[in-house]
DNA sequence: GTGAAAGCGCTAACAG
DNA sequence: CTGTTAGCGCTTTCAC
């Protein structure tokens, strides 16, 4: 592998010449320049970036932390991400962090170890107090997912209250007059922003809320099957259930069938998220859309401008939620 | 950031010493290994992975590239590639090649740029001789989910014959005769594979392939429900079709039902993968498991044996698909 | 067992 | 606009 010593040697010019050229560097003659060009053809050179790192303590790395590098959010998360950081030259080091606070927290030393230059996190586990410790240090990051009223600049969210409101109108726009709700675990910010959506639609509506049709589950199939599955064993009837992600709703809708019952035509159900196989089910599922791809691009923008100063990229921390309406709800 | 020239100088030794102990070295005493420690941990020290790649020409990362990074195999696969090198130190750079040629070529040049020890590769565009030529560099590799007999020892595939022999077996075996069948792309390996497996299982069972049941589709959802929708108006009838994978199964189902009939009743349907959402569909499907996670994790080992020297690890190349059983297949 | 010294390939002042 | 000169932080012969 020819190293820039060679290609300096053979154009008949210095090192740091080479070198300019290789950064793009303003001040070099078009003719050295067309000198260095050829020699590095010639030779074929390609650069070592790991000596480019450590001389200029630049990696043109991203890392990525994540809970999971399963499930259907986070493909697409990193698919944009990478889609969009390569097209700038830049690599992505990716970690999962199995939401679990430790080993996310030796997630980021392993980037930040590995000399990334930023990071884009969507992690729960980890605590807003740490974050903000975090952000004192080196390496800039950008959090998915969360909002963190100290690093607002940092946070690329969605509206998760208006999407819950999103959703829960649509159920009454429909006629729907009770309805049932599964959340996420309130311990989580966005579980509670779209639940609070939830009873606001209600209210809204002056429809009670009947704490009867409420089932706190965890983002998880199963809890969707659960939840259902004990609405429909107590007293209080409902006609409509919205479930605070498309896996819960997944679940609600199994859970449905083996009682026996038909979608929509006796239980209304909305998701949340629009992850991909919502498109898969049957009925098609009516949910709210998350556009994690978008939020994933802009970070990684946010990344492009503050990290290697690009221009001209406008930055926006709040997402807003759309409603997707599809089979999965009918009229009463 | 503390360097190990501060450690050796607060440890009261040399360099090479702080180096030995860094790298696990035999022949350092106990006495200084301990001074050398007792240094690095109060100052706290890490170190700089990009400084000793620089020196050393390891950078114990592995790259991955892959088609395409959503999807519901490439995240299973990522994560199981990624807990296994990670608990082993090793790091994992993506890059997504998006099924086409030339990008997947500049993926692997990335890659090597950015001095991977390894790469684990899960792609269909590039050709048989780019990787055999590639094999003769010095960044050994690994390839999943494809058998080129030339490089026999990296390729890590699934007995793709067997599992579409499995999926129209079973459904022999719950009395169908006439079978559909929508395939991969015939110009893949792995679609006529499967597609060899069920003709098999005809022959086998002694029932004649009608070419009028057999539609090539893409492996994608819509050509699916495209299959599904030509075989239904064809005058040749049947009772089951098989998939040669489940996001086609997905589609076919869907159509199926649009067509107003129903699973398993009308038409039985089975798939092939076991991604995680066949669960999620009505009825369950059934389908044939392609063990991509272990796959994945044996392709690591075989890196951190053949790269990193690791010891007693038991390579395989060839996987075995499994009948999965669910609800969208009956007995007639 | 330990230390000295020479790089790994490149960037970045600093002169000119 | 170009060349000289130090390093970046660590590994690795090679002596001792």
């Amino acid at each position: 592998m020819a190293t820039i010593y060679e290609v300096s040697a053979l154009a008949g010019v210095s090192l740091s010449s080479v070198s300019r050229v290789l950064n793009d560097h303003q001040h070099v003659s078009e003719k050295t320049k067309k000198k260095v060009m050829a020699a590095m053809q010639e030779l074929g050179f390609r650069p070592n970036t790991v000596a480019r790192s450590l001389a200029s303590n630049r990696s043109n790395c991203i890392g990525i932390l994540v809970d999971e590098l399963h499930g259907p959010f986070y493909g697409t998360m990193l698919s944009a991400i990478e889609t969009e950081l390569r097209q700038a030259g830049k690599h992505t080091i990716v970690a999962a962090g199995h939401s679990n606070e430790q080993s996310e927290q030796e997630g980021i030393d392993f980037l930040i170890d590995r000399n990334c230059d930023a990071l884009i996190m969507l992690v729960d586990a980890l605590s807003n107090d740490y974050l903000i410790k975090l952000s004192n240090s080196k390496t800039p990051f950008t959090v998915l997912n969360r909002q963190i009223p100290e690093l607002e600049g940092n946070c690329f969210y969605l509206n998760n209250e208006l999407g819950g409101y999103l959703a829960t109108k649509h159920l009454i726009d429909n006629g729907h007059k009770q309805i049932a709700y599964i959340s996420g675990p309130l311990s989580k910010q966005d579980a509670t922003d779209r639940f609070n959506g939830h009873q606001r639609a209600l209210q809204e509506a002056k429809l009670d809320y009947n704490p009867a049709l409420f089932f706190e589950g965890d983002f998880l199939i199963q809890s969707g099957r659960d939840g259902m599955n004990t609405l429909l064993k107590q007293k209080a009837c409902f006609t409509a259930l919205a479930c605070a992600n498309d896996e819960m709703a997944a679940g609600a809708m199994k859970a449905t069938r083996d009682q026996g019952f038909n979608i929509p035509e006796d239980y209304s159900i909305i998701g949340f998220d629009n992850v991909f196989f919502t498109e898969y089910l049957y009925p098609q599922l009516s949910t709210v859309n998350f556009p994690i791809k978008d939020m994933a691009k802009m970070s990684s923008q946010w990344i492009l401008k503050q990290v290697y100063k690009h221009k001209d990229i406008e930055i926006t921390n709040l997402f807003q939620p759309t409603l997707i309406p599809r089979e999965s709800v009918a009229k009463i």
